[in-house]
DNA sequence: GTATGTGCAAATCATTTGCATTCTC
DNA sequence: GAGAATGCAAATGATTTGCACATAC
């Protein structure tokens, strides 16, 4: 079981905020499962558990996890946003098909580098990045 | 005045489709600036211009405009979609403050080289991608 | 004690869709 | 002429918000 309650507990104690065991017990939830997550299906895990949670507090809380860096957006697709958590774990990037919309997963170090540059020319405190690659898969390639 | 009308007329073509000039007109509006651009924009800014072009006729045209590869999506802000055109133009990429929300542009072309093993590997036709880089940005790391 | 968080129901707003009409090929 | 595309109005569905009550600090 990795610490990301902790880091939550440290994130809003600096922001001035409270935690609630409705915000730890969705967290708990997020990092229970390695798979991306959408809040309708998080809403009904949770459900599932008999934990009564709403889905305006799934909502409230998210823009704090990917403030806090422990969470971020994976894509939208669906019309909605789909979330991957990113504490404690490696990371991946996308590989999508612009026809079929398949995602692959890989992983990437080159860009490691790159943040080491950019905060530097920028100034930013830079904490992770996104990469999505798009294309054609075998299949849908030999269609168009 | 680049031919992104004539790859979205060879697209339209080669999947057996209809072009019609309130699609070239879109077409041309969004390469007439170098702006990012979401449909609400888009099509007020058609509307400024007297062009007669509905809300459903973008959303429409936009899915064919993501699979030719003459957009794609920048971001997904203020509860939509931005899209930027790439056919023709220099490709960048975006660092993004967790905080404020603002966003950067830079220039990158260490990934490229990853886009060809990727093809390789996986088997796909590798058309573009997007990196997205976050963190907090000089003013908002201060303060966090 | 006070301001923040929660749940509910209602509101918002981007996007999609049904349909009758028009237009491309 | 048949199948697509358009515009309009209505529907959909994710996300947000107002409000009264509960609760963390």
């Amino acid at each position: 079981m990795g610490n990301e309650i902790e880091v939550f507990r440290e994130f809003i104690r600096k922001k001035g905020l409270r935690n609630t065991p409705e915000r730890e017990t969705i967290i708990k939830e997020i990092f229970a499962s390695h798979d991306h997550f959408d809040v309708d299906e998080l809403y009904l895990r949770l459900k599932t558990k008999k934990k009564k949670i709403s889905k305006p507090s799934i909502y409230r809380l998210i823009p704090h996890l990917l403030e806090s860096g422990l969470i971020q957006e994976a894509y939208h697709e669906d019309g909605h946003f789909h979330y991957e958590h990113i504490y404690g774990h490696e990371h991946h990037c996308h590989l999508r098909c612009l026809k079929c919309g398949k995602v692959l997963e890989f992983k990437e170090q080159r860009v490691e580098k790159l943040e080491g540059k950019l905060a530097e020319k920028y100034d930013y405190l830079v904490t992770g990045h996104k990469l999505e690659v798009f294309g054609y898969c075998p299949t849908c390639k030999v269609i168009t």
